[in-house]
DNA sequence: CCCGGCCTCCACCGATCGGTGGAGCCGGCC
DNA sequence: GGCCGGCTCCACCGATCGGTGGAGGCCGGG
């Protein structure tokens, strides 16, 4: 029998190898690797396949924005693999037309029948994402801030005064303060640090490297 | 040609079978695998392999206790392979004694050699490994902060005044207020929300999850 | 035994913060 | 054209914060 052809993309080698042995010997098709967005996207085009099984967080582009033109031009369905699950990414991941999501640790074969679901049309979700999607739709608004709040926010996280924001951002201290409150509701907090923890677990804010 | 006998650990199925894969194709001998850190020690002293490659993020008990068993026992040499390379990662995984530290985005070449290197007892450190602990040693002091003084940081993180957290605590707020300041310099910081980012940057807290 | 580190507490200061309750301007959408 | 949302700003308040410069008690190691 000739299972879906799939196109694997994830950054690490070893993880790539290992799908491609777990799916060959389920009599999945693997059509080709990719370990960054540019390169996904073009084989995608080129190839066609099922389903691309898509990692998140890759080298330069991010797999968000590859999942969106693999969709846009309706070169497969993208089931997303990745290793965590914050709400902002299962959201943004289903929103940017993923057919479904699941974690690195799907043994490996509920992780094919995953994949031959995805090639059949159905929506894949694994019981993690299910439950951050469930949550989302229960509870809140994913907070959406304003360009401007979320750079007040940035300069928040990196310790910067009221006063030093309002200078790096050419604007009053007044204004600071007004946008940080409407922060403050987004995020349903009401001090500056809540509200730069609550972005990081949001995954509205990244940790700095250096 | 018989290559060195390696145990695998790591609780993703798919990255196992990648690495044995590829291990096996290079002539290494994969003794057995394990999903969490119990499995890892106990297979460890029941096989003595020559490498163990360690994943740190395990389901229950860390990748780093296991790996200080495993060294303490003298069942083997560890070799650290995870996705994540900050400072605390990285310094504490050598001083639980691994003898090497790798990503998980090395190519399956340097990734075999590696696990040769380890086997041969040499010490074996990817690039980022490498810098982090060039970077230790220069800038150095992991601040290490005393058990009050995180107790306190914990109640800053989640968004407490130093009232609330010296009702918590059980303490004056006075009191609270000399362990933060404390914190301040350890991490150099000035105030609390950038010792929170600081804090997370360096390890010393981790993101609350509901 | 004494030293040092940790934990505890005090009083007082100026600066910053969070909050209130407004207001006007502009650009895009209906 | 009208409306709405985002961005800007104002004055004033009490609470909190960060900092100063102390102090005493307790415990474990040299």
């Amino acid at each position: 029998m000739t299972g879906p052809v799939v196109l694997l993309v994830d950054d690490h080698p070893v993880v790539r190898e290992g799908l491609r042995s777990v799916l060959a010997a389920a009599g999945v098709v693997v059509a080709g690797e990719a370990g960054d967005a540019e390169a996904a996207v073009r084989l995608a085009r080129e190839h066609r396949p099922d389903v691309v099984l898509m990692d998140l967080r890759l080298p330069g582009r991010s797999g968000l924005e590859a999942t969106a033109d693999i969709v846009a031009a309706g070169a497969a369905r993208v089931l997303v693999l990745t290793t965590f699950d914050t709400d902002a990414d299962v959201l943004r991941a289903i929103e940017a037309g993923a057919v479904g999501y699941l974690l690195k640790d799907t043994p490996s074969e509920q992780l094919v029948a995953g994949v031959r679901a995805a090639a059949a049309g159905a929506t894949v979700l694994g019981p993690e994402a299910a439950d951050r999607l469930a949550r989302a739709v229960r509870a809140p608004r994913p907070p959406a801030l304003t360009a401007r709040e979320e750079q007040v926010l940035h300069g928040v996280a990196r310790g910067a005064s009221n006063p030093q924001i309002a200078r790096e951002l050419a604007i009053g201290e007044a204004t600071v303060k007004s946008h940080l409150i409407r922060v403050f509701e987004k995020l349903q907090v009401d001090d500056r640090t809540s509200a730069v923890v609550a972005a990081l677990r949001l995954g509205l804010l990244q940790l700095p490297d250096p």
